[in-house]
Parts: C-alpha cells; sequence; structure tokens
DNA sequence: AACCATCGACTTTTT
DNA sequence: GTCGATGGTT
C-alpha cells in the first residue's frame, strides 16, 4: 500500500490494498469478495468514478446493478458526490427497474402493449385464486399459495409454460395448465407481474439479436452489487449482456448469502468462473466496522459451512469486550434482559439509536416490543407493510389504474364495490362467468351485463362505477397528477368510506391517504424538474407514476431518530449497530426447525447468523429462553447449535439472574400435572393478567390442548387454552 | 349483502 | 396469541 506516492492520493488515499486493486483494476471479468464491512460499496462506488474521470468512459456506457432501491439511490448519490456532475446518463437501478425501463422503451418488441401495467405479489395471488375457481378447482385441492409458488418458480428458472416437460404427478400438471391460463389473464388485461419483468427483458433480448447488440455495445462496463443473491434468470440476462468486449465487475459475498429460499443461486458465482475462463478475484477482508472478538466468532461460525470461497476478516481495531450469552427462563425473562442492558448502555453514555434487536422471525417482536413500552424505551419496528402495499393505498391505485387500463381485472376486483355499492358475490359472479366465456374483460363483461339486470341497487351501483371511472379518464389528461389522486379520493367516495369506518386505524389511514397526494405531488414536481415542462397533467406522469409505485415501494429509511431498531435477521443485511441483540438463540427457532433436515438449508440458517453477528461494532449479546410460548405451542428449547460454533473464550455467560422473578403460575402449569389431572376445578376462581378475575365454567381437552372456560367480570366469558393463559389460582 | 364468530396457520422478503 | 380467511347468520 505505497498509496501515499500515487498523485491521485486525495482520489484513493482512502482505500487498502485490496479495494485499491479492485477499483482500478484492469480485468474484463472482475470478481470482489466482499466480506461484511469491508467497504464494498465504497469500492463499486470510486471504481465506477474511477471509470468515469480516469478512463473517460462516458456515463451512459456504464449499468449498475443492485438489488433494492435503496441500495441503487445511495450508490447513485455517493457517485455524485465523488464526481461533481449529476449522474443522469448513467444506469444504476435494480434488476427489475432496468429491465422495467428497457420493456417501456420496446414495449412492441416484447409484444406488450404501451399501458402494461405491474402488478404485486398481493395482486397475483388474488388473480391466481380467481383464476383456480374459474378453472373449477378448490382452494384445496390446488392451492394458491403453491400454485403462486410454482409458476414464480418456474419464471425465475426462465421457463414459460409452453416449456415444461409433462408431469406426472397431478399437482404439477395442474399446476402448468394454471400457469397457462395465467400467463393468458396476463397478456390480454395487460399487466406483468415481477418475475415476468425479468423473464420478458431476457426474452426481448435473446429474440432480438438488433436490440441485444445495441445494449452489448452501449454498455461496455457493467457492475453488479449483491452478487451471491442473483437468480437464475438474472444470471442469464447478465450473460446475454455481456460480450468477450465488455468488462464486468460482480461484487459479493457467498457468506452473506441469505436468499436462497427465493431462488438467489450461490453457485452463480461458480458459474461464472466456469463461464468466463479469466475470471481476476479479489478478496476484501479487511474490515472497519467490528471488534476483533466479534470477527473471530464470526469467523469460527462460518468456517462450519463447506463449500466456502473462503474469506477471513480481519481488523486493525480493538479487541473490544467479549460476547455476552444470556440463557433466559421464558421469552419474557429474556426481554426483560435486554430492557435492563440497553438501560446499562445508556447509562453508559450509549444513545438508543446505536441499538438494533435483531430476530429470526417476526413473530418474536411482540413480546419484546411490551417489555420496551413497559421500560419506556422507544422503538421501532422495521420492515411491516410498506407504504404502498397498505390496502388503502392499493385501493386508491386501482382506480387509477383503471383508468389507464379498462382491462385491468385485478384492480376492477378491488374496487368494483368499494366503497360498497351493493355489488356482491353474485352479481360479480355473473360477471365473471360472462367475461369468462366471451374471453373478455370484466369491464367489457359489466358494461354488457348491465342492460340485463332487474334489480335497480345493481344496476345503479354499476352505473355510479361507470360513471367515476370514466369520469376520472376524462380528468386524467386534464389534471396534474395530485390533482387527479385528490379527485379519486372524492369522487369514487373512498375518503368519505374510510373516514366513516369504525376502528383504531381510521386515524392513520387518512393521513396515508394524504400521504399518497404528497407522494403524487413529489413524484409531478420531480418529473417538471427534469423534463422542464411547466403544466404537465397526468395523462404523461401517471403511468410511470404507477409503476414506480409498483417498484419502489417507498424505502423510507427511519435513521437519526431517538429510537432502538428492531428487525428481522434478514432485513438487517447491510446495517450496522454499535449495540446488537441476537435474540431467540433456540434450536427450533434459530435454526429454524424447518431447516433441520437438509444441509443446505443449516448452512442457509448459519449465514443468517454470521450475518446477524457481524452486524455488530462493539457490543454483541446473544439470547435465548428456555421456555418459549410460539405459535401456541409452548415448548422447552435447548441454545441454538451456533451458540457452541463459536469459540466459549469469546463468549461470557451471565447467569440467571435471580433478581428476575420466576413467574409465580409457572408450577401449576407444568405439562406433566396436566397430562394427569386438570389443575382447576369448576367454579374456582381465577386471575388473568389481562382479563382480570373470573370463574372457571367449563373446561376439556387434555395435556398441551386443554382449554377452561372463564367468565370475566369485566370481559365476559372466554375460551382459554391453560398451556399459554398463565391463569392463576385465586384463593 | 353485510356482519360476526369460529377455525386454522404460523420463517425469512424484494421487486 | 394474533392474524386472516371462511362460513353461517341476520
Amino acid at each position: 500500500m505505497d498509496l501515499t506516492h500515487n498523485a491521485d492520493v486525495h482520489f484513493f488515499g482512502e482505500l487498502n490494498g485490496a479495494q485499491y486493486q479492485a477499483v482500478t483494476s484492469e480485468a474484463s471479468r472482475l470478481l470482489v469478495l466482499a466480506g461484511a464491512g469491508s467497504g464494498k460499496t465504497r469500492v463499486l462506488v470510486q471504481r465506477i468514478a474511477w471509470l468515469m474521470t480516469k478512463q473517460d468512459v462516458l456515463p451512459h456506457r456504464i449499468l449498475a446493478v443492485t438489488f433494492t432501491n435503496k441500495a441503487a439511490a445511495e450508490m447513485r448519490y455517493r457517485i455524485e458526490k465523488i464526481v461533481g456532475s449529476t449522474t443522469s446518463r448513467l444506469w444504476v437501478g435494480t434488476f427489475h427497474g432496468l429491465s422495467h425501463r428497457i420493456l417501456r422503451q420496446h414495449a412492441d418488441r416484447a409484444n406488450l402493449p404501451e399501458n402494461f401495467q405491474i402488478i404485486d405479489a398481493d395482486d397475483q395471488l388474488r388473480l391466481i385464486k380467481r383464476l383456480i375457481q374459474e378453472r373449477g378447482w378448490d382452494d384445496e385441492m390446488c392451492d394458491p399459495k403453491r400454485a403462486c409458488g410454482f409458476i414464480n418458480r418456474q419464471k425465475d428458472e426462465g421457463k414459460r409454460a409452453s416449456a415444461l416437460p409433462p408431469s406426472s404427478l397431478p399437482e404439477i400438471t395442474m399446476f402448468m395448465e394454471l400457469y397457462r391460463l395465467y400467463e393468458q389473464h396476463c397478456q390480454r388485461a395487460a399487466v406483468v407481474d415481477f418475475a415476468e419483468i425479468l423473464l420478458r427483458a431476457y426474452e426481448l433480448w435473446r429474440d432480438n439479436p438488433d436490440l441485444l447488440t445495441h445494449y452489448q455495445q452501449r454498455f461496455t462496463h457493467i457492475l453488479v452489487d449483491e452478487f451471491q443473491d442473483t437468480n437464475t434468470i438474472q444470471y442469464a440476462w447478465l450473460k446475454l449482456l455481456c460480450t468477450p468486449d465488455n468488462r464486468i465487475m460482480l461484487v459479493g459475498d457467498d457468506d452473506q448469502s441469505i436468499y436462497g429460499w427465493r431462488g438467489a443461486k450461490i453457485e452463480n458465482i461458480h458459474r461464472f468462473h466456469k463461464d468466463f475462463s479469466d475470471v481476476v478475484t479479489v478478496r476484501l477482508e479487511q474490515n472497519y466496522r467490528s471488534t476483533s472478538t466479534i470477527l473471530a466468532a464470526a469467523n469460527a461460525l462460518i468456517s462450519n459451512n463447506a463449500a466456502r470461497l473462503g474469506k477471513e476478516l480481519w481488523t486493525q481495531g480493538i479487541q473490544g469486550e467479549r460476547l455476552t450469552l444470556y440463557g433466559a427462563f421464558n421469552e419474557i425473562d429474556e426481554s426483560r434482559f435486554i430492557v435492563e442492558r440497553i438501560r446499562q448502555w445508556c447509562h453508559g453514555g450509549g444513545s438508543y439509536e446505536d441499538i438494533a434487536i435483531l430476530y429470526r422471525s417476526n413473530a418474536q417482536s411482540r413480546v419484546l416490543e411490551q417489555a420496551l413500552r413497559q421500560g419506556s424505551i422507544p422503538y421501532r419496528v422495521y420492515g411491516g407493510l410498506r407504504f404502498f402495499d397498505r390496502a388503502e393505498i392499493k385501493d386508491v391505485l386501482s382506480y387509477l389504474r383503471l383508468s389507464v387500463n379498462l382491462h385491468d381485472d385485478t384492480a376492477f376486483e378491488r374496487v368494483i364495490n368499494l366503497p360498497p355499492r351493493g355489488i356482491g358475490e353474485r352479481t360479480l359472479a355473473s360477471i365473471r362467468d360472462l367475461a369468462k366465456v366471451q374471453q373478455i374483460s370484466l369491464w367489457e363483461a359489466a358494461k354488457t351485463y348491465l342492460p340485463s339486470i332487474s334489480a335497480g341497487r345493481i344496476s345503479n351501483g354499476l352505473r355510479q362505477f361507470f360513471e367515476c371511472v370514466e369520469e376520472l379518464i376524462n380528468n386524467v389528461s386534464a389534471l396534474t397528477l395530485p390533482m387527479l389522486v385528490q379527485t379519486v379520493l372524492q369522487r369514487s367516495g373512498l375518503l368519505t368510506y374510510v373516514k366513516t369506518q369504525p376502528g383504531e386505524r381510521t386515524q392513520a389511514r387518512v393521513e396515508n391517504l394524504h400521504e399518497l397526494i404528497q407522494a403524487a405531488s413529489q413524484f409531478h414536481q420531480a418529473f417538471e424538474e427534469n423534463q422542464e415542462a411547466t403544466y404537465t397533467h397526468s395523462a404523461e406522469t401517471l403511468p410511470s407514476f404507477l409503476s414506480e409505485v409498483a417498484l419502489d415501494a417507498g424505502d423510507r429509511d427511519v435513521d437519526n431518530e431517538s429510537s432502538i431498531k428492531m428487525m428481522t435477521l434478514h432485513s438487517a443485511k447491510g446495517l450496522e449497530f454499535p449495540l446488537v441483540f441476537l435474540s431467540g438463540m433456540e434450536e427450533g427457532l434459530f435454526p429454524h426447525h424447518r431447516c433441520f433436515h437438509e444441509r443446505a438449508l443449516l448452512e442457509e440458517e448459519r449465514r443468517l447468523c454470521y450475518v446477524g453477528i457481524t452486524r455488530a461494532m462493539r457490543k454483541l449479546y446473544l439470547t435465548y429462553a428456555e421456555k418459549r410460548a410460539f405459535a401456541g405451542l409452548s415448548g422447552v428449547n435447548r441454545p441454538s447449535r451456533f451458540i457452541d460454533e463459536i469459540p466459549s473464550q469469546l463468549i461470557e455467560a451471565v447467569n440467571l439472574n435471580a433478581k428476575i422473578m420466576m413467574p409465580s403460575h409457572s408450577a401449576p402449569v407444568k405439562r406433566s400435572k396436566l397430562d394427569d389431572d386438570f389443575p382447576f376445578q369448576l367454579g374456582q376462581r381465577v386471575f388473568h393478567q389481562r382479563f382480570g378475575e373470573g370463574v372457571i365454567i367449563s373446561g376439556d381437552g387434555q395435556g398441551e390442548t386443554a382449554r377452561v372456560q372463564v367468565n370475566f367480570a369485566k370481559e365476559g366469558k372466554k375460551w382459554l387454552v391453560l398451556a399459554y393463559a398463565k391463569l392463576e389460582p385465586v384463593e
């Protein structure tokens, strides 16, 4: 690292040797194995900057592919900061975003109408359910979720329905037929799902050599982030694009591949070596994030995986504290411990935003949240429903989608009776029938159906709906986007409807709707700035607004807020926190019991644990609960095997804290007792934490399923399962 | 057609 | 325990 002698010290000064090598490599096939916290994004960003400023590569010749919009946005931002100019000609985006852009540009060649729209996973499932019904199958025989999974898997593998070989399995045969129906339906309705975007773009290139050549010649430099997460079709997409004259850099970490279950193929890294003989590999192993103790733990853990490309993280930083392991009595105790240690951290001068609690599955957050609330510790749970996935937002968007494309049946179904117009299942069934027989869209079918309705209530409702949508269509070319959204809210009656619906979420829903207008407004402004236009009506902006909304469901980043963060291990990837709690370190939960039987799955769990450990910068806690009430099963758990895989000298085990009370109800709920005799009698008075005092009026079941009916003074009669409703006898 | 009660499932999630 | 879907009732 004699970079100080380099004339470009101000440019490269902060890069270490391996980073420098990766940034300035002349290799045309470059694979960068970037360990956690090794400055991966910096390398990508610097390399692009280097290409532009030192190699005089024109921005429009560079293609940078990421997995999330957030990563793409950050990359662009950082590049702009370095090169000091806008990068609008540079293509930085997600596989989906870029593919979508190409499909829009060549819709005709891709055999798509100009106004095609994107449906999300939820829309897709609804559509599949409907097709199953229409085909005359029932849900038991043909599980919609499995069918949906099947179709997506085929698409991710690049397979069309027509390309599938016949199967001897009845279920597969059924799915294949459904796949065919689904393809036809989407084509007619002019919608594409997420997997379709990639597949269609791939086929567009594959089947149109002139187009492919154009893009091959244009993108002389290709860079890919998180390469270990690419699936088959994404790899094929890249391979098509990559001629001997293109230069490609892949950045990834096989040890952080945690999305195998949704089609990501680590093997793509090996395949790259096979498909391109002259691959230069650079390893980024110096870590700038964690203490050497944390890294030692991570290295030891991951060394239990076979077939790694091999990588060992190291740091010049401090050794730091040992990991702390706490074996809690139950999940409540675990939460209390975490709360206590959070307090400790803050008393020691730390702040809430330093802290993250990570867990394997979302369901674990509840108990933790409770304890945090009780302890008055501000927290924020990441990764719930995204803004544009909220029901009320999707309702409004459905009206907008219909006004772009009346044949969008998914949108039609969503709002035909929303707000309620007296159009129920039966009317809808007739419309569906008609649509099916005549091979027309639901909108057309409804129009045809209208004259034959005798009931005034129904025909009025339909007519109202038609008028509303048609009026919206007229407004599209007259109003700006935010005005149009406003109009939808009022004209459809959705806003009034939401306001009058009882429930606690009403307020939040109304706010969401206003936020949607806000989002439309921002989009509108950004569009005008880009186009230097003055009054842009929504005919120009609406289609792209809908696409953006579908592809970028608002990665709301919520940092610099003084609260601790809670999220799943999966959503923690790419983030870092000074203090990290890995909670629920139990066999069955983590590694999840569904992964026990297969080595590959277990290794992915281990990688997930590796990701978790390497999020911690200064201090890491591991906690588990010996007993955990989970999904209705109260089980006794052994500590996770991953704990054993960390050298014990790196871990300080904290003993069960005597101050932390064993809940008094634990004694009567011992399972052995339940098996023999019911611990409660009819007429007995009992106490429940939430419902208060009551009297047992009946009971049934045995062992784990034993339950009693209690008549509570305040809450009335309730059935409670003894195994987890912690009832205490009242003397 | 709208509403309430009961049943059953439940790993991870981006686009 | 909680969510969502489903089915029976009004």
